[in-house]
DNA sequence: CTGTTAGCGCTTTCAG
DNA sequence: CTGAAAGCGCTAACAG
């Protein structure tokens, strides 16, 4: 029976009062910690049940300094992607005992400067992001919260700058390999899905690494990945081959049709997005052209739909709920006293190969 | 410059004598009311500009009673349907100038339990839930919260014992609907994936309402739309017809195989989860069927996926963004002052016909 | 308009 | 082992 006593639930001091103890016992027993005499702690005990009491966490944090919360940035909440690194990340904080805020910037770097003030500010314990900072200069927010004593683990994206613990994948890697695969399978048009959004598209392989360079980190090294499979196999970089602009999935139809319509047209396509597998489907088929026949196809970020697709997707499939999970336990060890390694963790992509891809026709 | 008084940024102490002014009048310009002076204000402004003030917002909680915060409880953050959802009350949070805490409870109704008591601990002003409660009894922890003065805004499943403010969807009416277009093309053997989870699959169609009035919402709804559907089209039901047992994609597969190898198969079938789709594409491949010719199929949730899948999915849209966005917007109006209306609030979802249905073969 | 003075609910010395 | 008292950083009367 809770006491109406306005709005909140009681106090510690209602719950001493009415287990006729100090208000620093019954602290001590519902705090757990300390000492207190069985008898003590069984009737402040019972007091607190009966009143209902539910421990202020707010007013504990202020106390202790700490708050037992996460703070964990991501570029978009609706993106599976990031849904199921959450999931890994909220798992492992919730096993240890610590909850999560979450916040999503879209990618904007303000937004995720304002997020990191707002985790300040509600003085979370640690910060795990996925930055969209490229440089130094870029990350001053970050380096503002280090510098108050909240350690920051970065995940999914790296900022080669800074010298901080990134739990990534290996996109470079994981991206050569589908196209070597692709390589291997004849093909030497192979167009790449998801190359900078610059208006114009560079001309040269040189332009577009630099491009690539300022923005999306992920997108750099799967875009290196692919320039590695192609120099590997000695197969000349056609700036015509990546696509640039903004990056939707309407953009993709548009530009994968490009592809498609030019004399020497893709044999295969590299989508290092879903939105952009999803996009390349559409283009085939506004082509009237069927894959692996005509267009080989591998993507990155699997999942049950890819399975089922007619025929199903090779892709690549991504560790999500490691990626967050592994963000998490370095960031609890961290806070549990353990001195920062501050050096990338990589995680291997896997790539699950099913039937998208074909020898190209003769 | 921070001072590097230990860890945690400085004060608005610390602010207020580098200004040569008192506490109150700081922390006035700084929490931004009440009446300062121009001058005084501008030297408490670039006092905390240059210490690098942060408002302490744990502090600010604790005098106020306020948090700033809504706690929203889903039942998988790892489902895209919660995590679009999760975005439509996270946007619209963010614009009134709240933040989101989000817990996940993987269906379990103690999870939920705890989530609450997490939320309630914190202070968070109020609280968004997807209940896994059925009735009264089980929804005690959420009458608890709403004692503490923390309203609570139940989402995507209501509680139909419970007098509070719920935004949902039609679930009935969007499963009737879909229903109906299988039994306008012809079809009379339709199946039903994802009935109640229950070991055996109850004989009579009274039992098998009951089973499902036991169990999640959502999917009771879906089954009454069902029904309703075979009802109006006076189509006898069939107990053999609907899936029974875990809600896995494994399970999908084997009961959607079951299904297909009656004597008098089913010759469509309907699916209220994404996973029940992608489960029945399987067990078609498997059973050498194709779609929509040898079995129509229409499902829940519709994606990028099931546009482009050849043929491309009829599928039932559910507005996620809006659902949550709603969901916010009710309670912060509550918030705000407003009197809970305490109704059902139901946006429709919407039936994307495209080409996964056809008559029935001969 | 400004500064002083109490708290918010909890933890944490520090005597007893 | 227990209780009194101080303090976390901020807001909110209340005098000046």
């Amino acid at each position: 029976m809770p006491t109406d006593r306005g709005q909140a639930g009681p106090t510690i001091s209602e719950v001493a009062a009415e287990a006729g103890v100090g208000r620093a016992t019954a602290a001590r027993t519902l705090g757990g910690y300390g000492y207190v005499s069985p008898e003590l702690r069984a009737r402040v005990l019972a007091a607190a049940e009966k009143l209902g009491y539910r421990a202020n966490a707010l007013a504990r944090s202020m106390s202790t300094g700490v708050s037992h919360t996460l703070g964990v940035i991501v570029a978009d909440i609706g993106n599976p992607f990031f849904a199921g690194l959450l999931r890994g990340v909220s798992d492992t904080a919730r096993a240890r005992g610590f909850d999560v805020i979450v916040l999503s910037t879209y990618e904007k770097l303000e937004e995720e400067v304002a997020a990191v003030n707002v985790l300040i500010d509600k003085r979370v314990d640690g910060v795990i992001v996925a930055s969209a900072a490229l440089d130094r200069e870029q990350s001053a927010h970050l380096m503002a919260a280090i510098d108050r004593g909240i350690p920051v683990v970065l995940v999914d994206r790296a900022v080669s700058a800074l010298d901080l613990d990134a739990v990534v994948i290996d996109n470079r890697d994981a991206a050569r390999e589908a196209v070597e695969v692709l390589i291997a399978a004849g093909h030497r048009r192979i167009g790449f899905v998801w190359g900078p959004p610059v208006a114009e598209a560079p001309a040269t392989r040189r332009e577009m690494v630099a491009a690539a360079a300022r923005n999306l980190w992920t997108d750099g090294e799967r875009l290196r990945g692919y320039l590695d499979a192609l120099d590997d196999a000695h197969i000349p970089f056609d700036p015509r081959l990546v696509m640039v602009g903004p990056k939707t999935e309407e953009r993709v139809v548009t530009e994968v049709g490009r592809m498609l319509a030019l004399p020497d047209r893709v044999t295969a396509v590299f989508c290092t997005e879903t939105d952009g597998m999803t996009g390349s489907l559409r283009a085939l088929r506004q082509a009237g052209l069927s894959y692996p026949e005509d267009v080989a196809l591998i993507g990155f970020d699997d999942s049950a739909w890819a399975a089922v697709m007619d025929p199903p997707l090779t892709m690549i499939a991504q560790p999500v709920h490691e990626l967050g999970a592994r963000a998490a336990r370095v960031l609890l060890d961290v806070l549990g006293g353990a001195e920062p390694a501050r050096e990338r963790h990589t995680l291997r992509a896997r790539l699950v190969q099913r039937s998208s891809v074909a020898p190209p026709r003769p």
